[in-house]
DNA sequence: TATATACCCGAGTAAAATAGTCAAGATTAA
DNA sequence: TTAATCTTGACTATTTTACTCGGGTATATA
């Protein structure tokens, strides 16, 4: 269980861009740079976060990225669900009535995966990108 | 972030074999057939169970396994450690100082994956392999 | 308008991890 | 003895991950 680069990397680029997205748009350039990202693969990660409206883009030169929301509104469930870093415990298909292996009801453990993954969900589901700058922050 | 199946497998082969222990030792190729994982696979998963003192074997005919504590003493994380089932959600050395990518420092996001392992495994920690055959039980 | 700086997008690939298989052997109950 | 069962180490196919790359397009600014 554990997690990939690109859901790694999604949070800490976005938390890098909230860092320093007082006005202008950060080149992916910059983050490659501070975060020590291969810079070929945040344009990978930014292209998937921007058509998830969670960053917008400004081309050109001067361009870069900005965060769409605030980012004490953003959850860490949005930015994971816009990389497809999804939680995935269960085996089976959810809605279908069988089980997994193929068998035709839920096997034993089945609750016990749901209820993991609702245990994790929650996690994401309640942490801000933004608690994730202030105790940058406070290191200032 | 996905469990393997081998995480998977010994939960939902030791929730069986609690099921089936009353009195005698359960072989592998019952908990194979019942729920339907590969006799070759579950050998690999026992092994290291029983190295781990998860369960105790008894070879020859009319063998099996049997679990070595009662259902209700026994954790799940203590399954999961058996069978190298690890949380990994941060990417550096925990131990060191160094961050990850090569950092000097701690990266921006290390706490926040730090809390993740913690809440996680949490989880793991809390739950007994008695709460899954119980469930079961309410079945019957 | 030329140029440099960015984002945009689809494909491709190497390495690692996972999932599962297999063969040959040792024990023991019946 | 024979069949059932665990024991062990090695092996392999498949899938997933983690990138890399090439050839675009848009835009500020000199
Ligand atoms: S996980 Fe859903 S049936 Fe096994
Ligand atoms: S996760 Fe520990 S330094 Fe990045």
């Amino acid at each position: 269980m554990k997690l990939t680069t690109k859901g790694r990397y999604a949070v800490m680029a976005l938390a890098d861009l909230a860092n320093f997205n007082k006005a202008n748009p950060v080149p992916l350039r910059d983050i490659s740079f501070r975060q020590g990202i291969s810079l070929f693969y945040l344009e990978q990660i930014f292209l998937k976060l921007k058509k998830h409206n969670i960053v917008r883009s400004i081309r050109g030169s001067g361009g870069g990225y900005i965060l769409f929301k605030n980012a004490d509104e953003l959850k860490l469930s949005e930015i994971f669900f816009a990389v497809d870093e999804k939680v995935k415990t269960i085996n089976c298909n959810k809605d279908s009535k069988k089980g997994c292996n193929g068998k035709l009801s839920k096997c034993i453990t089945h609750n016990l995966w749901d209820e993991l993954d609702l245990h994790i969900n929650s996690f994401f589901e309640n942490k801000k990108l933004s608690e994730l700058t202030k105790t940058q922050n406070k290191k200032l």
